[in-house]
DNA sequence: GGGGGAAGGACCA
DNA sequence: TTCCTGGTCCTTCCCCC
């Protein structure tokens, strides 16, 4: 505590060398130290450290704050927790499992160095400039480390080779490694590619009964990579693996005493991990480590323990094991880091034993969950149970660069990234609903912000229309000023489950009776029409929020009446903000070109698959897919349906769109056509390739683009059709505006009209007003619980947003233009958290 | 108070 | 001149139910 003030000394935790690595025991630290020091001093990157360090000593100070109002009962109360916890998990201490943690040796550095022999003698590091991953044991003697810049590591060492990392090669390597792993555990848990749990167990079991036959193994001239064939019976052993580290403790202890043609492994655990890193060592040149224990905790503790070409066990027996921790510094333990250490360190906890005399105060001073995790830790407990194949969470991309303040590169590279990552989340077949955007500005400063949508999403097109409106705001936030960027990256999270991912493709009559986002969308509808009534302006009629599922913006789904009620107080804030800038980000958009994705006419073929008759049409365009559909919906089952129902739907398909800009309702006005042309016309929408459903089974991509639009045409599911403009949003990039265009033209041209979306007949749109108030009367509670009741919801996510529909209409007396209100358009909802809750903030 | 989303951060390889 | 990438988990804050 007494040096928290003085930045050089206390950066050195941050950025000073770390010897905690194997290969860096006595070294000139001090000098080391000075050097890190000296080169980073100044940079932008050190000011970020030293700011960081100063908020962990922050932290420190507060927690030592609290640690000074803990009363002797406190306390003494906290020991007895801690002493039945203990307790309970003596009692459950599991000793019975043999785990194995292997750790390749410098594995990349080692890759390099074997596969060019002129590196062995050198000092060298795999990596660049900029970062280096791993370097061998000759530069760690300088201090070089992974994660350690390379224009560092040439100060402290500049004779070091800096190669290039090439990962297909370690993954080729790492694929030879994985194959004999799994004939000890064939459900080992890879970590990374140079490391693994193992569970051998069950191997030795079998093992006590093999023959020696089965355990010996001829040796291989390591160089040629040649598999030890335990058949074999010649096999020369001219030349062991290239001895990589010449500080290694004993380059193959496994062959001190092989007489040179062949090595028997005898049935312990220890003979097992020696054979298996044996065979590593004679299938790939390379070495590994390992270390043995009870659980994964230890093991992994173990293998460290020596490192190089070295092996660690841990005997099952309890006392072997305080034993061992005793003395073990908790930096050692996987999980404990340099804030971590630091923190402990501040109360005098250096050791696992000092961890376990001052318990009761870490269960005072930290979360519930890291002080469980210190006791387990104390105890030497850890997970027995190695579980692989374990649900991945997320996926992500980034890139660093120079600074970048260009908001169009900006864009352009967020939707690189996007590319990338849905190029990823396809090849994983993966779908996820949370869009996070990653920006550290060249100060180093890293912000996430993040959008859940409604449903799942893996296509550029998907996650870019989330990832840019983020980026939007940011950018939006610093504005005038550029946003000076040194790294972006886009994540998406929250997958839907293997379950859900099922591509199910639904009857037309099963999405037809589907549940909540009908209704609500239909409610939403109307609330759009009712909020109309209180816009004078005709070119703001109908401002439904989107529905459209292509690439909805982040705006138009915070919208979405659910999410209304879970704004946070930035959403909020950015919510406004973004309406705000709604018209001018479209203008924005449009001349960056970033809308045009899929201009022009769609000749693309598809394998579809028609939602009504259920035919299979290979190598179909969007447009005869759409055709098609239109054709089946002619004469299809849809009859059974009350009519009624068809309404609510095909006021969704057109309501399916944003508020279009005023500039865009120009633009809209200035391409009318003719309100009921059906043509084909090239668009700038982007279309959704695939067939899907989302993660409710409802129809994804083609078939709802059907709804809303492919490639420029509106279909409707509906024995009406609605009449369409369909090249009417040339300036949007994640809006059609098609309802616009037809109310626009509607309007404009004489004796057009619009279905009610509630009683379904066609109405007038000459007078706006009237069909507002046409709409207005046919919407009353009845009318919407009636369609509820007959069409009840299957299990669809946007249930709870008709719940709070009917929620509101069973607790308020409202008539029903004003509930639904609420949940209407974006335009709607700042003016919904002004008078309602927006005053709670 | 619990659940869940968002943001940030620790930690790992 | 130059300090990565991709992932998980935890914590904190906030809102809603």
């Amino acid at each position: 505590m007494a040096s928290h003030h003085q930045g050089g000394a206390d950066l050195l935790s941050r950025i000073a060398l770390n010897d905690n690595k194997a290969g860096m025991e006595g070294l000139d630290r001090d000098k080391i130290n000075k050097i890190i020091l000296e080169t980073s001093k100044g940079s932008k990157f050190y000011e970020n450290e030293l700011k960081k360090e100063q908020q962990v000593n922050q932290r420190i100070e507060k927690m030592m704050e609290q640690k000074a109002r803990i009363t002797k009962e406190q306390l003494k109360q906290a020991q007895a927790e801690v002493d039945k916890l203990t307790c309970e998990l003596e009692r459950s201490r599991e000793l019975g499992r043999v785990i194995v943690h292997v750790d390749m040796d410098a594995f990349y550095a080692a890759v390099e160095m074997r596969d060019c022999p002129e590196l062995k003698d050198k000092p060298m590091a795999v990596g660049s400039m900029s970062m280096l991953s791993t370097s061998n044991y000759h530069a760690r003697r300088f201090g070089v480390r992974a994660a350690m810049p390379g224009f560092i590591a040439k100060k402290l060492c500049p004779n070091l080779v800096i190669v290039p990392t090439n990962f297909d090669k370690y993954r080729a390597v790492s694929a030879q490694v994985r194959e004999i792993f799994s004939e000890y555990d064939p459900h080992f848990m890879p970590m990374s590619l140079d490391e693994a749990y193992l569970d051998i167990t069950e191997h030795l079991e079998q093992r006590k009964h093999w023959p020696e036959t089965m355990r010996t193994y001829h040796i291989c001239d390591a160089k040629t990579g040649n598999d030890a064939d335990r058949s074999a019976a010649e096999s020369e052993r001219d030349e062991l693996s290239p001895v990589l580290f010449e500080d290694s403790p004993s380059s193959s202890p496994s062959l001190s005493g092989a007489d040179g043609k062949a090595e028997v492994f005898g049935t312990s655990a220890e003979e097992a991990v020696r054979e298996m890193r044996f065979r590593i060592e004679q299938k790939t040149s390379l070495t590994a480590s390992a270390g043995i224990a009870p659980n994964m905790m230890l093991a992994k503790v173990c293998s460290d323990k020596n490192k190089p070409n070295g092996q660690y066990r841990i005997p099952p027996e309890r006392q072997v094991v305080m034993e061992f921790m005793k003395d073990l510094p908790v930096r050692k333990v996987s999980g404990v880091g340099k804030v971590t250490e630091k923190m402990l360190a501040a109360l005098g906890i250096v050791n696992c034993d000092q961890l376990s005399q001052q318990m009761a105060l870490l269960s005072l001073l930290f979360s519930g969950t890291s002080w469980h995790n210190f006791l387990h830790i104390s105890l030497g407990l850890g997970s027995t149970c190695i579980e692989r194949d374990s649900e991945r969470k997320s996926m992500s991309t980034e890139r660093t660069f120079g600074e970048m303040s260009d908001a169009e590169e900006q864009y352009s590279l967020c939707r690189d990234l996007c590319h990338d990552l849905a190029q990823d989340l396809q090849r994983e077949g993966l779908k996820g609903k949370t869009v996070t955007l990653k920006l550290k500005n060249v100060k180093f400063e890293v912000k996430t912000r993040a959008f859940t949508l409604q449903y799942a999403v893996c296509t550029e097109e998907e996650i870019f229309a989330a990832a840019k409106d983020l980026l939007k705001v940011e950018i939006d936030s610093v504005s005038p000023q550029p946003l000076k960027l040194r790294l972006m990256g886009v994540r998406v999270s929250g997958f839907i489950s293997a379950e859900d991912k099922k591509p199910l493709q639904r009857s037309i009559m099963g999405f037809l009776q589907k549940d909540g986002s009908d209704s609500g969308s239909f409610t939403q509808c109307a609330g759009s029409v009712l909020k109309a009534q209180e816009d004078s302006d005709g070119a703001s009629f109908l401002k439904p929020q989107s529905t459209e599922m292509k690439v909805p913006s982040v705006s138009e789904q915070k919208s979405k009446s659910k999410g209304t009620q879970q704004q946070s107080f930035f959403q909020r804030a950015q919510l406004k903000r973004l309406q705000q800038q709604e018209q001018e980000q479209m203008s924005v958009m449009a001349a960056k070109s970033l809308s045009n994705t899929n201009s022009g006419t769609d000749t693309t073929s598809y394998f579809l698959t028609c939602p009504v008759c259920n035919t299979e049409m290979k190598d179909v365009n969007l447009t005869a897919f759409n055709n098609h559909i239109d054709e089946c919906l002619k004469g299809s089952a849809v009859d059974n349906e009350p009519t009624h129902l068809d309404a609510p739907k095909e006021q969704e398909e057109l309501n399916s769109k944003p508020p279009a800009s005023s500039s865009e309702s120009r633009a809209l006005k200035s391409s009318s056509h003719d309100p009921s042309c059906n043509e084909e016309k090239p668009s700038t929408s982007i279309s959704v390739p695939l067939v899907e459903t989302d993660e409710d089974g409802d129809f994804k991509t083609p078939f709802f683009s059907h709804r809303t639009k492919i490639n420029g045409k509106r279909s409707v599911i509906s024995k009406k059709k609605m009449p369409v403009c369909e090249s009417s949003c040339k300036a949007s990039l994640t809006t059609t505006h098609n309802l616009e265009a037809v109310t626009e033209m509607s309007s404009d041209s004489k004796g057009s009209s619009l279905t009610c979306p509630v009683c379904s007949q066609p109405q007038s749109t000459d007078d706006l007003a009237l069909f507002n108030r046409h709409v207005d009367m046919c919407l009353n509670q009845e009318v919407l619980l009636e369609f509820r009741e007959s069409h009840p919801p299957v299990g669809h996510s946007d249930e709870p947003a008709l719940k709070s529909v009917r929620g509101q209409q069973g607790s308020s007396p409202l008539p029903p233009s004003k509930k639904i209100k609420v949940l209407s358009t974006k335009h709607t909802i700042d003016k919904f958290f002004k008078s309602n809750a927006g005053q709670k903030v």
